[in-house]
DNA sequence: TTTACGATCTAACGATCATTAGATCGTTAT
DNA sequence: ATAACGATCTAATGATCGTTAGATCGTAAA
């Protein structure tokens, strides 16, 4: 009787370790640039805008969960996300919050309105678009993110070498922008930019997390 | 700048709402019990096995997150898993659980082999044989769970009922039982009865919520 | 009306967590 | 060698959380 009782309280203690460690803004920040690819503490203490003490200690925790790999190299701590699973369930409980909690959408709507977005339209349209080259789909991530992983017929210039590389854009064609996912603000800097310059660009809200792909070890 | 940090911190820090509702053992388990149909607190903290103050101030913490609803009957008032989404995320933050955390699974090794369990089968395949009569699917959860939602061709025969019900169940014909999931013990105890009074017997580790199949209402 | 009971709120305690500073350790560059 | 730097560990702070007890409120049964 008792004995169940304890087995089953470890169980569920397992399951609210997972919990735990997505239960911080900033530990969820690090798991979603995570899905980009492998960083270094510096890099990701950087990207998430707090001290590397900070970051470290995060890691930490993200760690114990086993949700993120370590290597060293070097002088570098190189961190990865633990696998393919861990990447999906940022998708889903960031789809499951938007689903449940009215703050979040309101907020959404407020970076989605200004850049006009792309539909959440088919993912095959797109891709077959961007092979026949009838539109661009431009990676404006840090040139390493897009080296990890990146969608299908992109183009890869990142933000701030943006507006020094317009020449390489074709004029007359349709440029949709991708960044990091729905919560990444680069893709909206980046349309509003071309707009200003007279391209016709999109805001595409997803980024490799959302489609599925992963960076490879 | 600073203002896009502040946007951006918002949204991460709406989705660590959902990740807080979930780094608790018992809220979890309230979830779960939840997902088998809608309940009073007082049943809620027997079957939790808390106090009654305690099942009240987690499950505060559970419709802070809207991931539940309340009702008022009378004296009693009513939880329900707010929808569809919540009962899928428990299965999928129990299922990342398994897969990152090696101390669950060996506890889940533990309840699994003593009485023996169902092959992760096809579905289809099962439903096809309780469809015919050739297996008798055993729900032994309490009979208002049951009453709720159930697996297709299920019976019911509670737990606390069942040794006194046998002469129901057809004896030449295997009998695989169910009840909340993998963390529920109750198809253990089932099987364990139903092998020593000569039943072919099996447990299906899986529930409704694992089947997709939600409470109405 | 009185009584019992389901349920929540408040206050309070210890425990845990986020965050920062200081010290330490290993590696790379000078 | 020394210096610079990435990274972690420790300790310490304030804040938050889990849990329990006491009081309160509404409803249903006596």
């Amino acid at each position: 009787m008792n004995d169940a009782r304890r087995i089953k309280d470890l169980l569920y203690e397992q399951v609210a370790r997972i919990g735990k460690a997505t239960s911080s803004p900033k530990r969820l920040e690090l798991i979603e640039l995570l899905c980009q690819g492998e960083k270094a503490v510096d890099t990701l203490a950087r990207e998430a805008s707090i001290s590397m003490k900070l970051a470290s200690a995060h890691l930490r925790e993200l760690r114990a969960a086993h949700l993120v790999n370590t290597e060293k190299q070097g002088k570098y701590v190189i961190y990865r996300i633990a696998n393919r699973e861990v990447a999906e369930f940022w998708v889903a409980i960031r789809s499951l919050a938007e689903d449940r909690l009215v703050e979040l959408r309101l907020a959404l709507q407020q970076i989605a309105c200004n850049p006009k977005e792309l539909a959440p339209q088919d993912r095959d349209g797109l891709v077959k678009l961007a092979r026949k080259g009838d539109v661009v789909v431009l990676d404006v991530r840090p040139s390493e993110e897009y080296l990890a992983a990146h969608l299908p017929f992109a183009r890869s210039i990142p933000l701030d070498e943006l507006k020094m590389r317009l020449s390489e854009l074709p004029k007359g064609k349709m440029v949709v922008a991708y960044c990091r996912g729905p919560y990444c603000l680069m893709a909206c800097d980046a349309v509003e930019l071309l707009r200003k310059k007279g391209f016709d660009a999109l805001r595409l809200p997803e980024g490799v997390a959302e489609w599925g792909i992963v960076p490879e070890r």
